[in-house]
DNA sequence: TCAGTAATCAATAGATTACTTGATTATACG
DNA sequence: CGTATAATCAAGTAATCTATTGATTACTGA
């Protein structure tokens, strides 16, 4: 084998160290928790549905392929996405989106079977709810509140949005936003919302979104 | 099992696809061949060193995942990279130059080898390539040049270059190009070029990046 | 209609991967 | 010092993936 070819070989078997890494969902689910920020093992085991040990083995691999870092915090054990990755990920997701049909379609399904299907315009809602013009509201735990933040929203997390309703104007419109676009946290909150007489609408997208378009984010209380 | 984690499921496992296609080297490679344009099954599984059903088979798998696209005329298929995916692509690539050190220093072994080892910073030989100060080479096959090329290249394929030097001027720098910073013509081209005496530099770049980059490139002889 | 070529299909063996279970390591704390 | 907890390791099985081989299909042109 010449040595010309033996280079690519060994170039594009490097390469493929991140193909097979990202060739897991549930690899990708892992990762799509940490754009969110910094986790435990525990935390991303609990959140992917994985036992600990599985979680932990597919940590390791993307540790491994150098996407994801550790650092040993006392009994903890932390991970962080490598820098770069993000956008990676975020290419790889739009790249699904744009090219697998399956993908709208199984979003759709699960949209119109909770009577979420919105006709309304993503980029229309997140200029609303940059306007100032709404009430936004983040339903994430606190935690990923104070991790970062759209400018204006107050956090009023999906646990406590019944008790809290009373905070709310009831004379403007409500947009809410969780994660991202396959977090299910939004959609259940403008469910409530609706239900107690808002008018209220899903932000589709997330904080690693905005990060990625540029948007100022707020962080902190 | 939850409707929400059901959902989850089903939406990463679509991601996952196209993690999966990219998993393997070979499939890479395959890419990274039809970043330069259209190909048939034929030329593709010679370039990459691949069997004809080998090739087949990986040409399948990108395209059940939907980052190719075949057309039949006549006896051939012709596979084409899909809308986005040379993007992908580029971002994959640069991901794992940035995060495994090993393409690096595989990359830097191989050019030591072969005394090719430059100095150079490659956004100073862009510019001096563009500027229009240095004869620019692209060493590719002509088809591939009439495919895209930088402005003011001229086409000499390596193989024809030993015989076609008395038409470069001597006193101008030389500034070989081709496929890319995996590509290996520009590499020999250059030592080809210093061994006949010229002042010659290889822009580790190539077509692909260079549209990534919003150059405007050339087509037609 | 028949031969020739491009590409795919089908079947298979060998390698790799995913998830489970139970054991082990490392750290914190009473 | 001993116990509890977070995380990893190790081993085993089932499933999946890769490359090869030989057969088959689809089209071209004599």
């Amino acid at each position: 084998m010449s040595p010309s070819r033996r280079f690519k070989d060994e170039v594009f078997e490097q390469f493929a160290r991140i193909g097979k890494a990202v060739a897991s969902p549930k690899r990708l689910e892992l990762l799509d928790i940490l754009c969110q920020g910094p986790r435990t093992v525990e935390v991303l085991a609990d959140q992917a549905c994985l036992s600990l040990a599985n979680a932990s083995q597919h940590l390791q691999v993307l540790r491994a392929s150098r996407l994801i870092e550790a650092e040993k915090g006392g009994l903890y054990v932390t991970y962080r996405l490598a820098p770069g990755v993000e956008g990676f990920y975020l290419g790889l997701r739009g790249l699904a989106e744009s090219r697998l049909a399956e993908v709208e379609a199984t979003t759709r399904a699960f949209l119109a079977a909770r009577g979420a299907l919105e006709a309304v315009d993503a980029a229309e809602v997140l200029r609303r709810a940059l306007s100032g013009a709404v009430t936004v509201l983040d339903v994430r735990p606190v935690e990923e509140f104070q991790a970062g933040h759209l400018p204006n929203a107050r956090s009023v997390p999906l646990a406590e949005l019944r008790a809290r309703l009373t905070e709310l104007p009831r004379d403007r419109e409500v947009v809410a936003y969780c994660r991202g676009p396959y977090c299910v946290l939004a959609i259940e909150a403008v469910r409530v919302l609706r239900e107690e007489g808002f008018t209220a609408l899903r932000l589709d997208t997330g904080p690693p979104d905005w990060r990625a378009a540029g948007v100022a984010l707020a962080a902190g209380p």
